[in-house]
DNA sequence: GTAGGGTTAG
């Protein structure tokens, strides 16, 4: 046997020296070059081989071209490209050879040439295509997600007599289960007449991965009715649709079942059970399995990892990161993006420059993602236009997901220009780059344009869906546009098939009772036909407070309470709604009760980024660096407001403080002043401040803001829970109507 | 001489 150590091959000599004849040769496939074809391990090796074969001929063989071709197609050194040079080099390529090229395309990079190659032969090859090119076929249409090239596929196959082909209508169940269509993935199983294993495995997991693990249970159980003997991948589905459900006593169970049926037990399966008892909330059950794992993969030790960090058990899951054999990209992801999730967009930020600094692995989309999400929550958009500069340099190409993001952070961090720059740049836009830009305007008091982008959203025959809705019916929020989500709210249903769920019912009963429509509102509370949450109360209760209602802001206030007894929010709200009207007694009761259950009222925050740098602050806050220079120039700001006529609107305060001139003080403490006092003294007059606060912005600060931007002739954009404020001239974006 | 179904991060 020819050994291949050496680089440079020399094939053995034939035995009688004289040429192979082929055509009928039978001794051909053992010629020495095949077996040597076997033994390359590099793209180099395979040339020479194929030289050889030239050279002496054998190449001719339809059968010995073939295997040159597969092994430059399927190897794990593969180059399709050689592959389809030696394809072209064929004079009459069979059908085994149309069908090996076929068959690495689509399961390579780039399975539309697959489908190329496909018609291809059509036109050239004299015979037709068989039973396997069409699996191979159908497996590329797949990967592409091509519903209407598959459906011709499938035509053709009944077409050419194989419409019962097991292979075949398996595949195409796969097929029409990745196109999204479950429907036409049923139809098929169904009239699958012989049903083997992998008919219900394919059927089970398009059910698993198309959002219906409820159904693939079912399918699973009537499996077993039919006696049809479950294999090792019905059980990752099965697995995989538990996770999916967050069920973890059945996927306890399943995992007894494996081993009461002797289910053999291999490195996906194991994987498969990690990953659902991690979904389902049980990592010391993972914890268990993984120890006793006697193999373990990248993929093993990236769950366990996920499990720790979703329960933000960080500590756990660094030591996992530290101790797994390497890190891959996904294992960054999976700190970035579940700190990003847990709301620590700062520690999600600081991963990001670990990862940077480690120089490999290089992000991907879902780092760029991930983090682009952490910027838009710190309104950080240096680092998230930094991000955008990145992709560019990268070519990396903007799919729907990275422009989501960009589109959502630019308008977060205040830059709504960008945010339509991006949308404007894309080709693609799908249901969710509308809905965030929808989203944007939204959130900057842009209600009108907002809804002028949901009409041309449906004339480019996007289909909106729940988000879309709620993205609506927040600019009609935010705008005062009453009418408009009336109709809206009320076409969801019949007109797009989208059933309200409970953020439309919290934001229609925002509109209508933020308009004053407050009958109207507790009407719709009163009709809904899901429970209200504390969301939904907690509009109403909003509502209550901005119009002074009393007796409706406490029935609201214990509804929500009820829900929810530790929603400081509520106390907040009802607090101030006593403030607002005087009741202090009312007040200090509150206060009290709130003291005596423990209940704290979250603090406000507001922070601003400075040449890259994020500074937080508190209120009252003495910690920064710049203190002093901060608390003079409030100093000042409160004179030259006091001789402008500003009166410190006192019902914005919590507490109940005795001495009045201690109620000012509290009031010009407040975190988004301090903020603003830190942006007047450390940016250039040309720089806009940005300021971002966790709260709701208070009364009086929003009146401070928009003095300050006249008497400063500065711009001041101020980003709270809900939504934008923009200062400019003694004026601001939301009309005061927030 | 070829084939179909499976696990991680948004």
């Amino acid at each position: 046997m020819a050994s291949l150590s050496t680089s440079v091959i020399s094939l053995p000599r034939h035995p009688n020296s004289s040429p192979p004849t082929f055509s009928t040769d039978l001794r051909i496939s053992s010629h020495p070059a095949l077996s040597l074809v076997d033994q390359c391990t590099s793209i180099k090796q395979l040339k020479q081989v194929h030289a050889q074969m030239l050279r002496t001929g054998v190449f001719f063989d339809p059968y010995s071209a073939s295997k040159l071709i597969a092994a430059s197609a399927l190897s794990s050194f593969s180059s399709l490209d050689y592959a389809r040079q030696v394809f072209d080099q064929i004079p009459q390529p069979n059908v085994y050879t149309w069908n090996t090229l076929i068959r690495a395309y689509a399961s390579s990079s780039e399975p539309a040439e697959s489908i190329l190659v496909f018609l291809e032969m059509l036109d050239h090859c004299s015979e037709c295509p068989d039973k396997y090119t069409y699996t191979f076929a159908i497996k590329a249409a797949s990967e592409l997600r091509a519903l209407q090239v598959g459906r011709g596929f499938h035509g053709m196959t009944i077409k050419a007599s194989l419409g019962s082909d097991i292979y075949i209508l398996n595949s195409l169940v796969h097929f029409y289960g990745s196109c999204g269509d479950l429907d036409l993935a049923r139809r098929v199983f169904v009239k699958t007449p012989k049903k083997d294993v992998v008919s219900w495995n394919s059927m089970i997991t398009v059910f698993a991965q198309g959002n219906c693990p409820q159904e693939a249970l079912e399918l699973f159980k009537e499996m077993e009715a039919e006696n049809v003997k479950p294999n090792d991948v019905t059980m990752v589905s099965v697995l995989s649709a538990c996770a999916k459900k967050v069920d973890l006593e059945f996927g306890r169970w399943v995992c007894s079942y494996i081993q009461r049926n002797e289910i053999k037990e291999n490195l996906t399966l194991n994987n498969a059970m990690l990953d659902m008892y991690v979904k389902c909330g049980s990592v010391e059950d993972a914890k268990r399995l993984f120890d006793r794992m006697p193999e373990k993969d990248i993929v093993s030790w990236t769950t366990m990892l996920d499990g720790y960090a979703q329960l933000g058990n960080y500590e756990e899951a660094w030591r996992v990161f530290a101790a797994m054999p390497s890190q891959d990209i996904a294992a960054w992801n999976v700190l970035i993006s579940s700190y990003e999730q847990s709301g620590k967009p700062k520690e999600a930020l600081a991963v990001f420059n670990e990862l940077q600094k480690s120089k490999s692995p290089k992000p991907d989309e879902v780092t760029l993602v991930s983090t682009l999400a952490a910027c838009a929550q710190l309104g950080a958009i240096d680092l998230g236009g930094w991000i955008h500069v990145y992709i560019k340099k990268q070519v990396m190409k903007l799919n729907c997901h990275l422009t989501t993001s960009l589109i959502d952070m630019y308008a977060k961090c205040g830059d709504l220009d960008k945010a339509l720059e991006v949308f404007n740049s894309v080709e693609r836009r799908d249901v969710f780059v509308w809905s965030a830009m929808i989203a944007g305007l939204a959130m900057h008091g842009q209600g009108r344009d907002a809804l002028e982008f949901f009409s041309k959203m449906l004339e480019a025959k996007v289909k909106p869906n729940a988000v879309t809705f709620t993205n609506v019916l927040c600019a009609c929020s935010h705008t005062g546009l009453v009418d408009e989500g009336r109709t809206f709210f009320y076409q969801m249903e019949p007109v797009y098939g989208v059933v309200p769920g409970i953020k439309h019912y919290a934001c229609m009963v925002d509109i209508l009772g933020r308009s004053g429509n407050l009958d109207e509102a507790v009407e719709l509370i009163e009709k809904m036909p899901i429970p209200p949450t504390a969301s939904v109360w907690g509009a109403l209760l909003g509502a209550c407070k901005l119009h002074g209602n009393v007796v409706l802001a406490e029935k609201a206030c214990s509804h929500l309470l009820e829900l929810d007894p530790r929603n400081h929010g509520a106390y907040v709200l009802l607090s101030n709604i006593y403030a607002k009207t005087g009741k202090w007694d009312e007040v200090s009761g509150l206060r009290k009760h709130m003291r005596d259950a423990g209940i704290k009222k979250e603090p406000g925050c507001s922070s601003i980024e400075v040449n890259g740098s994020v500074h937080e602050f508190l209120v009252g806050d003495n910690s920064h660096p710049l203190c002093k220079e901060i608390y003079s120039k409030l100093d000042e700001m409160a004179l030259r407001l006091k001789s402008n006529g500003y009166v410190p609107n006192k019902s914005h305060l919590l507490q109940f403080v005795e001495e009045e001139d201690m109620k000012d003080h509290a009031l010009i403490l407040h975190s988004e002043k301090l903020a603003i006092a830190f942006g007047l003294i450390s940016l250039s007059p040309s720089q806009p401040i940005h300021v971002v606060k966790n709260l709701r912005v208070c009364g009086d600060c929003h009146s401070v803001a928009k003095l300050i931007s006249k008497l400063y002739d500065r711009e001041i954009l101020l980003r709270d829970r809900y939504r934008f404020h923009h200062f400019r001239e003694g004026h601001c974006s939301c009309n005061d109507y927030w």
